[in-house]
DNA sequence: GATGCGTGGGT
DNA sequence: TACCCAAGCAT
């Protein structure tokens, strides 16, 4: 859930999942779309569609319990170098190199001097990370957590608070005099974007408790008669993007092949 | 290595 | 009001 999402607003949905499902078998036991449903407006949904797979694969590979090593965690679906890392220090204890966003920056300010990491993980980050890990697990954790938190909530990536900074007097890039970012992030566009199209699809079909007849995303709502129970406002919102045709079909295709989206009974629907 | 993938709070 | 950007991952 944390996978570029804030904590603040991951944090009453992972109550809400973690009352309802307590453990990977009891997530393993339901439907993916489920999953998917109750992952609400987090985002990237097909995270909720792996973490469903991690629940199976959990259950039927490793005894129901999360696996604590590197490897075995960096084997599930949706766990990658970042998380398997995360999981293996602040669950279980053990010293591994965790580098998030967070870190990246605080590396790049207080060591190599720049406003912003490289706009991709780079080996040598990697190194830099392993280098300034302390040598006990203890120690490593507490390591890792700090230089996270450091960069969440002081070394921020916008207006950073320097002057309450604990090792504002070891900051390279403090020191350098602040320089400015040496390239523009490229934002990702999103206004009339096939994603954004793709998302609203989403958005109708985590509330239907029905299949979703094609019509429904293709014809205007004036000419649709009744919309089934409880999809009115998002099945408006995306009519509201006045999106072509096309874009609606790469929409829905997209969906069936990631797994988000199925056909039943001639309609669209989460996976059941 | 580059791309596609959501959403909402902060500035 | 726009834009930034957040505990990344898979392909």
């Amino acid at each position: 859930m944390l996978q570029q999402t804030p904590v603040v607003r991951v944090l009453p949905v992972w109550h809400e999942w973690l009352k309802r499902w307590p453990t990977p078998a009891a997530l393993a036991g339901e439907p993916a779309g489920e999953a998917v449903r109750a992952w609400g407006r987090l985002g990237y949904p097909r995270r909720a569609l792996r973490l469903h797979a991690a629940a199976v694969a959990i259950t039927q590979d490793h005894n129901g319990k999360v696996p604590d090593t590197y490897p075995e965690l960096l084997a599930l679906p949706g766990v990658g170098g970042y998380t398997a890392a995360a999981v293996a220090a602040f669950a279980y204890g053990r010293r591994e190199t965790v580098v998030d966003t967070n870190i990246r920056r605080v590396h790049a300010r207080l060591v190599s001097g720049t406003a912003l990491p490289a706009p991709a993980l780079t080996a040598a980050e990697m190194r830099l990370a392993a280098s300034l890990l302390p040598a006990d697990d203890g120690s490593s954790v507490r390591w890792n957590a700090a230089v996270m938190e450091l960069g969440a909530l002081v070394c921020t990536a916008r207006a950073p608070k320097c002057t309450a900074c604990p090792v504002n007097d070891l900051c390279a890039w403090r020191a350098a005099g602040e320089p400015p970012p040496s390239y523009v992030p490229k934002g990702q566009a999103w206004h009339g974007t096939d994603r954004q199209v793709r998302g609203a699809v989403v958005a109708v079909l985590r509330l239907a408790e029905t299949p979703v007849p094609p019509d429904m995303f293709f014809r205007e709502p004036a000419d649709l008669g009744f919309a089934p129970a409880g999809i009115g406002v998002p099945l408006a919102a995306l009519h509201r993007l006045n999106s072509a045709p096309e874009q609606l079909e790469r929409a829905l295709a997209g969906l069936i092949a990631d797994g988000l989206a199925e056909m039943h009974d001639g309609g669209y629907r989460l996976p059941a």
